[in-house]
DNA sequence: ACGGTATGCCAACGACTGTTGACTTCCCAA
DNA sequence: TTGGGAAGTCAACAGTCGTTGGCATACCGT
């Protein structure tokens, strides 16, 4: 009566796979990637274990390391991030916030691996790298094409995204009970203007605020 | 030569004690608190461990234990959070966006806390919580004091939420370079009409989008 | 039929974590 | 002077993690 069982993986939340039968290669790799960016996105970096992603997986953890020889590496191809911005150049200038902001959320809506990626860059030092990099590479050239002076991309690049990633945020991650009960199309109402100004007005400030002229610095109160 | 050094603590960072003396209950208590909120803000929840923080406040980490029980009452401790939100409501209502951008820059530029709260949100279920209470019970009513339809205050002050958490995201957590280098009273610029829209501009489509008036479904593009 | 190879499982290692209890050291009041 | 309690140290427990190597089983070309 020595107990030792090694506790069956009942987890109800795993891969279908019917009982004992051995997949190729090619299947269990795609779904312990299908699993690891669940797990990511659920948990982030830290919290997903390589243990319970294989157990998703309905595989051993070992198999884990042998198809991607590291978490960091596992995680590495899991969030291979391509925001594959369309093409906006015969779009109206007028527009662009417009459809800026509805390709985001067709992106959004049906993928988890921003939120994974937000997870993880919030406290892996790697993670956040590696949003820096998207940002650099695939957001700031996107936005460098819609604006119209080119020595402003970086920043405008900066407010878009400060808007995008907080409606993310606070969405997809915190879950703030408004942020989740709007409709995506009432949210592209709301935000379209907002990176529309961010993208093509000219900046701020557009005029000196209000009549009372005192208060020029605003910056501390 | 058994080399059984137990490893000294040689932190740079850490609290500045003269060597072996001995401190009254309220100045250690004081010395934990503070070097748990800055590996909180530094790191979240679960890389900040009880014993980094014990050897930044040169400490023992039982001592932590003693005076906080367990590292789950030290984050709710250390995370206290009270927006300390001021009174606005002789503001006119034309400026209540650039008086709460402007008060929200004077109160994070030198606090860390909300950084911390943000990473561990990100990952901790708990921190998300968290997160969600102090939205609905200080950011919520405040709101809804600004607005002209008290209906429409968690939706808006959901908006605001996603720009204002969107800004420390990008600026505090993952620190994109363009919304680090710009300076304050700049962001503060560009921000106070977008929230001066969220909190008091009537609830967009504000016009039919253009003229070309036939998808009026911009949800799936 | 057979041997090699692909696929997978099992048990364990070493490191790190939060947490606990016993022990030492020092100050201060009686 | 002497005890008691506060302040702090030390070593260890129990658990989880990523990772590793050895071993079993199924498939398939010859």
């Amino acid at each position: 009566m020595t107990e030792g069982v090694p506790e069956r993986a009942q987890n109800m939340v795993a891969e279908s796979v019917a009982g004992g039968v051995r997949r190729n290669s090619e299947a269990t790799r795609a779904a312990i990637l299908r699993a690891a960016r669940h797990r990511f996105a659920a948990d982030g970096y830290d919290r997903a274990t390589i243990r319970a992603i294989a157990a998703d997986a309905r595989i051993d953890p070992s198999m884990v390391m042998r198809y991607y020889g590291s978490k960091e590496n596992l995680f590495a191809t899991a969030a291979e991030f391509d925001l594959r911005l369309p093409d906006l150049s015969d779009v109206p200038a007028d527009r662009l916030g417009l459809a800026l902001v509805s390709y985001f959320f067709t992106r959004w809506e049906g993928d988890s691996t921003l939120p994974a990626l937000l997870r993880t860059a919030s406290t892996n030092p790697a993670g956040a790298e590696r949003m820096r990099a998207i940002f650099t590479t695939q957001l700031g050239p996107a936005v460098a094409r819609m604006v119209a002076d080119p020595d402003e991309a970086p920043r405008r690049a900066g407010l878009v995204a400060s808007q995008l990633l907080g409606v993310a945020l606070t969405r997809y991650v915190l879950r703030l009970p408004p942020m989740v009960d709007i409709t995506p199309a009432e949210l592209i109402d709301w935000l379209a203007p907002t990176i529309q100004r961010y993208l093509r007005d000219p900046t701020p400030p557009f005029v000196d605020h209000e009549v009372s002229g005192r208060n020029r610095d605003r910056t501390c109160h």
